[in-house]
RNA sequence: GGCUCUGUAGCUCAGUUGGUAGAGCGAACGACUGAAAAUCGUUAGGUCACCGGAUCGAUGCCGGUCGGAGCCA
């Protein structure tokens, strides 16, 4: 079986270039490669400027999975992105190939990554739910959790009401008590390299920027304006990424366009920083600087070692 | 030049009928098990423009200085 390689960071350091060098480097070894997307927005067909999608041109001939796969009207899930992207990955080392993932969606590489299993869901009670949440507030919600599981209640932020919720689902549903925390260290659904990207937290905002001013120029407004005509109003996630709902907002009227720029790129940093307060926890990551040939370099070697001996780097090395 | 308004956290602004101050956003950090580009939490930032006066006590009142905005000439 051949070894997988996981590249996470976040958003704007250069990961998908990062994974085509990497597939070509092993190529080179005589050790094909296919990219299988990480990015929760990138799943969704028409959506290429603001997810700064690599176009099929520049993708190197390489096979690139699960990225289009859904229209924007179409809502993921982690449970559901789970098993595809574990059929994808199997699918890859059926063919000997090695499975190099790309991308910065937290829940749901640790979905794919990790021993992680969904409780399930009743749509119908979820819609109760919600529509309670709604009608009498986050701390009403957290006291009728309490009830349930109280455990769970005292992991979960009173005022977090999409948190709750989903407790008393999991709750109602599977008769169980809900851990509603994260292990601190989670067990591997099968071994892996991590290979992180970031940088300093300024130089990376600052380029976070241009890439914002960037999808402006190269006409993110008029893309969603093509959505609009393939459903992107009635969309329920598709229509909330960063830039886009944005856009929307812009196309509508209801902003200006230096007001949509200036908010994309405030919920672009505070995203990036989320990603990071994410992805710090997973001691298995193995950082480097991005954009620095350096940082390529280790991030090949790493890799090649890895798929030749299943080596990890040393702690320090 | 005259009149009026104005100067409080990194930004936008509340506020104190005189007892040294708050919010939203931002920042740093954290949580996260079927929407996660989501949903939330914690913390740190202020000689309340500067100088003087009256007062037991001033960010607040009085005078002046400096900066900003508007109107009139």
């Amino acid at each position: 079986m051949t070894r997988l390689i996981s590249i996470v960071g976040p958003t704007g350091t250069g990961k998908s270039d990062l994974g085509l060098a990497i597939a070509s480097a092993l190529h080179e070894s005589g050790h094909a490669a296919e990219i299988v997307n990480t990015d929760s927005m990138q799943f969704y067909r028409g959506m290429n400027i603001g997810t700064a999608k690599l176009p099929e041109a520049e993708r190197d001939g390489v096979t690139h999975h699960l990225i289009d796969w859904l229209e924007v009207t179409d809502e993921s899930t982690a449970a559901e992105y789970q098993s595809k992207a574990r059929e994808v990955i199997e699918g890859i080392q059926s063919r000997g190939a090695v499975p190099i993932l790309v991308g910065g969606s937290m829940l749901y590489i640790a979905a794919v990554l990790n021993t992680f299993e969904f409780p399930g869901q009743d749509e119908e009670l979820r819609a109760k739910l919600e529509q309670e949440l709604i009608e009498i507030g986050p701390g009403l919600m957290h006291r009728k959790l309490q009830t349930l599981d109280s455990v769970a209640a005292s992991r979960i932020d009173p005022l977090n009401g999409r948190r709750i919720v989903r407790a008393i689902e999991i709750v109602s549903v599977t008769g169980e008590p809900f851990a509603a925390s994260l292990p601190d260290e989670p067990e591997s659904w099968q071994p892996v390299l991590e290979i992180g990207l970031n940088s300093e937290r300024a130089h990376l905002v600052e380029r976070l920027n241009q890439r914002v001013e960037k999808m402006w120029q190269r006409g993110l407004v008029a893309e969603v304006e093509q959505l609009i005509g393939k459903g992107l109003r009635q969309a329920k996630t598709s229509k909330r990424a960063i830039g886009y709902a944005q856009a929307l907002a812009q196309f509508d009227g209801e902003v200006t366009q230096a007001e949509a720029i200036e908010q994309t790129k405030l919920l672009t940093a505070r995203y990036a920083r989320r990603q990071m307060s994410w992805f710090r926890r997973d001691k298995r990551i193995n950082w480097l600087d991005y954009q620095d040939s350096v940082s390529q370099a280790r991030a090949i070697e790493l890799s090649h070692r890895w798929i030749a001996s299943g080596e990890q780097p040393s702690l320090g090395e």
